[in-house]
DNA sequence: GCATTAACAGCCG
DNA sequence: CGGCTGTTAATGC
């Protein structure tokens, strides 16, 4: 079971909730552990879960008629997802890929509608959440028609630092070179240049299987 | 040209 | 040693 820290060390929404809540919530939640590669559901998928991001990565996508993947988002810790089809009651939209093991928090639908209906602060986080996520969109549409592979790669990485929706960064972003190419659509070898590019303008600092943002607001806008 | 795959040597943990 | 990184060479659109 999972202790009332733990559940708000993974869960930012945790903390706007009162005591008396999260004991309630906590016994409800469970946790699964997922592989490197494997789908935790698929399109059409109907899954009863709300489901949060405890540790690893995912990737949220779809696939083209011809087999290609489109990345919609990347899913870091502290990231969770689903409430679209928990509230509508309707089959998963896209694809969810673990882009390495990962960790999932699951929490049933019957407990999240509990919540959606007696919690202010939880409310509140949902409200927040939606809102980021519709800037993020809005901001996709307009500017990737002319976008090139570096500046999908900043897009790509501001993302992930995104400080409402990944409350958990702390400015070092922990994915190697091989992973963000698989969320921005480029090849290792190619992410590999516009990588440098960004580190030679002083936007992120490159380590061993991950990198430092430095200018959060400049990666964001690259190339527009 | 530009991006992708394949292959490899060097480095990190 | 195994995984990650930086390069280069060959190939395709």
């Amino acid at each position: 079971m999972l202790s009332a820290d733990y559940l708000r060390g993974i869960a930012f929404w945790a903390r706007n909730l009162t005591d008396d809540e999260v004991e309630r919530i906590r016994k409800t939640i469970t946790e699964k552990t997922v592989q490197k590669g494997a789908y935790v559901c698929h399109r059409g998928d109907k899954l009863d879960y709300w489901m949060g991001v405890a540790s690893g990565l995912l990737r949220l996508g779809t696939m083209t008629q011809m087999g290609k993947t489109v990345t919609l988002a990347g899913l870091p810790p502290g990231e969770w997802f689903g409430e679209g089809s928990i509230l509508k009651n309707v089959e998963r939209q896209y694809d969810l890929v673990a882009l390495r093991e990962s960790k999932l928090a699951m929490m049933p639908r019957a407990t999240f509608i509990w919540l959606y209906e007696n919690s202010p602060g939880f409310n509140r986080f949902l409200v927040s959440q939606l809102n980021e996520r519709l800037g993020q969109f809005i901001g996709m549409v307009e500017n990737d028609r002319a976008l090139d592979a570096t500046g999908r790669l900043a897009r790509c990485i501001a993302w992930l630092y995104n400080p409402v929706l990944n409350p958990k960064s702390d400015g070092v972003l922990e994915i190697n070179q091989e992973e963000i190419g698989l969320l921005s659509g480029l090849s290792r070898q190619a992410t590999n240049r516009a990588l440098q590019t960004l580190e030679k303008e002083r936007l992120l600092e490159l380590h061993y299987a991950g990198m430092r943002v430095l200018d959060l607001e400049k990666l964001r806008g690259y190339g527009a």
